[in-house]
DNA sequence: CATGGAATTGTTATATTATAACGTTATTTT
DNA sequence: AAAATAACGTTATAATATAACAATTCCATG
């Protein structure tokens, strides 16, 4: 019996999108009611655009898509909100891309560790308490006291290979 | 027993530096040599600057020395060069600060386990076997393939955390 | 040692990513 | 409603990185 690590799977390329971001939407909703944050529409909006895919989203296309359907928007406005979302841990940051990525569980504080596919650019993410344990041990052997992680695996997702397997 | 798999320690505040950077710059042209590869001025010049500390060197940091010592020189003299050692496997990217330091172990391609201490700022590497093991086996439960691995620690190295202690 | 091809470096321009600083508007609290 | 605070707008600029092409250097070979 394990706990189950995986907080944003590979979704198949069929799925309803249309639910996670609902899911998302509402649950940053909570979230934000329970912390006394405000959650504007600005912030929902972008929020949606983050997780308008299962890819990393750069900030100056969530730009470009506020300016056209917003008028008055600027770096300032995106950045802004993408630290918020960072800090109430609604998204993170993909260090490697320069780019954002919906959480696929806020609400517990976490760096995750994340699965990149270099065919698709959809993104995965875990939270294993096995990997950072391990990771915390070795780092202790050169006396190294751990307070984050940064870990982004690349690679190739399951439905990238079998098309590969496929086109052979 | 089992293998030591720190390449790059945090040496204490008083090593004699100029020991690592040599070691560097000889291993570098003994490497390039072998690979057929040319260990140009400029690329063993970069290579040093790299190295000039156990910190992490932005690239503008090495244009501007570049500058100072040689007149022409711009961002993209940098960053040819930088991409020449990174393919050489003489330099890392520490992605999440967009530095560049040098690699304890060229000569085995890897990509290490870097522990980035929050005070000083200096880097250790690591390439330890069974957390990349861990990794594939983790990242395997979602049919992922691993093909490559950024690890960026965060935290305090002894030095610092010895000091901070003494502070008190 | 001349020369042609390849690798390296120079040069100019520009793209991409991110922040500073300050003013304005909206929201909440009192 | 006034004051305090938070959110957002606006302008400017900093920091990081690449494209494209020209000039130079290096090296193998005739």
């Amino acid at each position: 019996m394990h706990k189950n690590t995986v907080i944003r799977p590979f979704k198949a390329a069929s799925h309803r999108h249309q639910d996670c971001l609902d899911a998302a939407i509402v649950m940053a909703r909570r979230l934000c009611d329970a912390s006394g944050q405000r959650f504007t529409r600005l912030r929902q909006r972008v929020l949606e655009l983050v997780w308008r895919s299962h890819a990393p989203v750069k900030a100056y296309d969530i730009l470009e898509e506020l300016r056209d359907e917003h008028g008055a928007a600027a770096p300032p406005t995106v950045y802004r909100v993408l630290d918020f979302l960072r800090a109430q841990g609604l998204v993170h940051k993909i260090e490697s891309l320069n780019a954002y990525v919906g959480c696929g569980d806020p609400g517990d504080a976490h760096s995750g560790q994340f699965l990149i596919c270099r065919d698709c650019a959809r993104v995965a993410e875990m939270d294993d308490p096995e990997l950072r344990a391990l990771l915390r041990k070795k780092a202790a052997r050169l006396d190294f006291e751990v307070d984050g992680q940064i870990i982004e695996i690349n690679g190739h997702c399951h439905e990238c290979l079998q098309q590969k397997g496929e086109n052979q």
